[in-house]
This record gives C-alpha cells, structure tokens and sequence, in this order.
DNA sequence: TATAAACCATACCATACCGTATGGTATGGA
DNA sequence: TCCATACCATACGGTATGGTATGGTTTATA
C-alpha cells in the first residue's frame, strides 16, 4: 500500500475540490486538467468520458464519507455512545462538500439517485441505534428525521454565526 | 392593471420554471429564448446582460415569494394562529424552488447575498412572534432556528414520503 | 537493456453559449 | 401623415467546452 496518490486519484480528489469551492458546474475537463497540471490527453486516458468520471468521483466520495461511519461502528461501543460520537463528529465537518453534492443531485439523477442512497443509509444507522438503546420503532424512526433534517437545515445556517455561538445553539437545541 | 403579461415577465415567469426544473446552469439566453419562443435580440431589448436578467429574477422571485408572508402577517391574528398558519401554508408549499435558489445560492455570491437575506429576514419574523406569545428572547431565538433549519431538512427528504407520512412525520416532530 | 504498459501532450473538430450589429414590425401620439 | 417607442429576428464574432486522433515520454520489470 503506497503512500503515494496514482494518477487517477489525483483527477478525482481535485474534482472534489472543485466541487466544493466552485461548484458542479465547473467539474469541466479542461477545467480539471489546468489545476492538476495536466491535459485533456491524460484525462482521457484514465476515464472514458465526462460522466465516467462524475461515476467515479461519487464512489471516490462515498469511499471517502463512509470512512467516518465505519470508524463509528467499528469498536465495542454502546449504542448511546456511538449516537453521542456520531452527532459530535458530524457537527465538526464543515459540511461543504455535503452541500454541493446535495445542490448537485438537485439537477443530476445519478447524483440524486447516489445521495438519496446515502440519506437513507445514514438515517436508517441512526434508527437503529436509537432502537438499540431502547426506543420503539415508530420513536427511532421520528427522531432519525427530526435530527438529520436538522443537521442538514442548521449546516445551511452555518454561516450566521461563530463557533461558540453555533455549538451553543446545538446544545439548546438538542438539549430539551 | 391588465391581467395579460408583459414581455418582459414572460421572460421572467419562464426562468422561473427552468430553475425550478432544469437548474441554474440551464438559465442559458439561447435555452430561455427557445422555452419563450423568441430570440435573443428579444432579451437583449429587455435586459443589458445576462447578469443583469439573474439580478431582475431574483427580485421576481423575492416578489412572488414574499405575498405568502404578507398575507400572513395582515389581518389581526394572534401570534399563536400566525405561527401555526405560517408553518402550516409553509410546508404545502413544494418547496422546489426554494431548494433550487439554495443551491444556486452556493456558488453565486448575488444568489447567495440575496438567499441570506431571505433566510433572516424570515428567522427574525419568526423569532418575532415567539416573543411575542411570550417566550423570552434565547429561547425564542433558539426555537426559530430549530423550526427553520428542520423546515429546511426536512424539504430535503420530503421525497421519502407520500402525503400522509409526511404529514405524520411532522405533526410527531413538532408536538413533542 | 529491451519491451510493454502506463502516462501524457498537441492538434483538431463540433457544439453551445454570450454578446453585438443591424434591420424589421406594430402601435399610439403629435 | 410622420415619428418615437416598444418589440422582435437574423447573422456574426469570439470563447469555452466535450470529445477524437495521433504520437511522444516515463516507468516497471523480465
């Protein structure tokens, strides 16, 4: 296992750079070849096509985004406790690259189709701990929506406030 | 005050639907002049550049979007039947063109001045009747953002669900 | 060191787009 | 009738982009 990126990872972590700066719609290739250093040749030799390559940029994502997951689930921890860690963690990503892609899939029906596949693994996670901590289905299952609408709702708020103020707002919001 | 169109709304009411459907990336002169059936010499008589036409379909937005608030507002309702009133024309609203800007919002630093504004000024309205049905000001404050940020979540997801799980869903989330 | 595979650059083409120039039509007032 | 104004169509230049064709360079490895 090298350290070092191969040349199509590199087309790939500098699209989603892109995507969360500037926005899916300046994912071009010509784009993309003047910030990796590189042409529309190289590019071409490694995907087939512009959509092969959005393809491969979502699954380069979902590699990347799910790291956290596992990193949860993995380990002997309670189901309180994972919950406790998962909200902590989601809350500490600046969440930018979510927003795009969700911006993204507005439009795109292979990224909606890739986001909603995602909402629904991470809300149907979160159901399961909470039922594994006790709570009846219908509960878990009101309470899996309520908490992630409202960390996609409040990460569009973001910007309206510092740091100290932010985490303040969660703690009175989740605390009631 | 006629009730036909005038040009210039045509162009307008048309940009409108493309975002809502198609995406901002589609706000392309040529691509409104085909939907309009007109050419561009025709937009070009009506606004300066392309710019130019985003910041007037902005405003007609903001135009469109703001009567709900003001019939809302008019009339001697109580603070309470206000809230439950706005919440409830809020959520039958589809929602789409509000995701539409907010995405557009993310990349287009004028979208993004005018979405932001839209946010606040719709928070503080509703931090407003909060206070005004008594609560204090923290808790008033934190109440708006968790009521606004889920209405934003929760359009996110309103996909999952026909009318009659949604309409539980909410009425579970927001009676607790 | 020879060779194949991986990697890349350049030239080229078609298409879609913004913006401009120019001229045409329809209508209402002086 | 004359003319200003609003409205619209067509043709064109320039640019950005997706995609193809072709050939060159670098690197691993037998």
């Amino acid at each position: 296992m090298s350290s070092k990126k191969d040349a199509k990872t590199i087309w790939l972590d500098e699209g989603l750079k892109i995507l969360e700066t500037k926005g899916p719609g300046m994912l071009s290739i010509e784009g993309l070849a003047l910030r990796a250093k590189k042409t529309k040749g190289a590019f071409y030799h490694h995907f087939s096509s512009h959509e092969n390559y959005i393809k491969g940029l979502l699954k380069h994502y979902e590699n990347l985004s799910t790291v956290e997951i596992y990193r949860i689930t993995s380990g002997g921890k309670s189901p309180h406790e994972s919950l406790k860690l998962l909200t902590s963690l989601t809350f500490q990503l600046s969440g930018g690259l979510e927003l795009a892609i969700r911006a993204w899939a507005l439009y795109n029906p292979i990224v909606k189709r890739f986001q909603d596949r995602l909402d629904r693994m991470r809300i149907e996670y979160m159901k399961k701990l909470h039922m594994e901590s006790g709570m009846d289905e219908d509960a878990a299952h009101t309470r899996a929506y309520r908490d992630y609408s409202l960390y996609i709702g409040l990460m569009q708020m973001r910007h309206h406030f510092n740091n100290d103020e932010f985490h303040t707002l969660l703690k009175n919001i989740f605390t009631k």
